[in-house]
DNA sequence: AAGATATGTCAATATGGCTGACATAAACTT
DNA sequence: AAGTTTATGTCAGCCATATTGACATATCTT
């Protein structure tokens, strides 16, 4: 039994998620707004279905934080152009910021884990955490992750 | 900002307590109540109070689901020697079973993931793992695993 | 004895998720 | 063109898990 990785996944990431736990709530927002917007702003032009596949939730779980998100111009949709019963999804820069402040601390925290082990230890990391995820079936942003290692077009402010 | 990481431990940990999500449903039972499963078992003799610590929740909350562990018999409870005031906590077989199948599944899990890393890499997981948490002001069970590096006492089914 | 502490309970509320049902618009198939 | 399917949205009720506030009893400490 491997409880020393069990126990310390779950301490690593009540921490993790922790960081953007306490920022989100002077905004009225929880962990469901927080990863909403992460998608949006990361896969730009997600449709609806793409979201729900990704969160595994229903679309009724979703209309509720993303009618927020909507409302307070966190996010905007556009109609499909080949399809017009699509609605498609981007951050606006407003999202984007806030999105940008939540990944910022949580890059923190990595990046001072990542200290501690050199470049080929970071590299194990990578590999166990894929490694980690089911691959079968992967919804459409988990398959872009799997099939280029993580490198994505949005990835150009890795500063 | 490290994009790569923080959707890797998102797909990760998703699927990591999705194992043992599917098997507790059908106990009627739910992420809570694993957890309080998990440390009473693992470290045993546990206070109320030091649950709380552990996982962070309030009295009522853990309550809720303390009660039904208990009233199903996965759990019993102790009057403290020193204080009568305190309730030690203890899995029973019956707890202890649930625990170790719904470890199994997660440790399954864990060793195919070290299973392409090798051991210089596995090492550099619990590492990166171990900086990801905060180490101020750790609970009872935190300073634990912080102070042996995971190995406890209760690690002798570790085959 | 007075004050502090450990635990437990009641009650109302919040976040985020579910199921079922129904609706409209748009696209596809016949 | 009509019929069928699909994308999205909404209403409603319920559930899991967590919170806050208040209060109570037993036990320990001063």
């Amino acid at each position: 039994m491997r409880w020393d990785i069990i126990e310390l996944l779950f301490f690593a990431y009540r921490d993790f998620v922790g960081d953007a736990d306490n920022e989100l709530e002077a905004f009225g927002f929880g962990r469901a707004h927080h990863r909403v917007l992460h998608f949006v702003h990361r896969y730009p032009g997600l449709k609806v279905a793409d979201l729900l596949d990704v969160l595994r939730i229903t679309k009724q779980s979703l209309g509720r934080v993303l009618k927020q998100l909507l409302d307070e111009g966190y996010i905007v949709q556009r109609t499909g152009n080949n399809d017009r019963r699509q609605r498609l999804l981007y951050a606006t820069a407003k999202g984007e910021a806030l999105v940008g402040r939540l990944a910022g601390l949580q890059t923190d925290r990595i990046n001072r884990a990542l200290g501690g082990i050199g470049s080929d230890g970071a590299d194990s990391v990578r590999k166990f955490l894929r490694a980690m995820i089911d691959h079968d079936d992967p919804d459409k942003v988990l398959a872009t992750i799997l099939e280029t290692g993580g490198a994505t077009a949005k990835d150009k402010d890795k500063a």
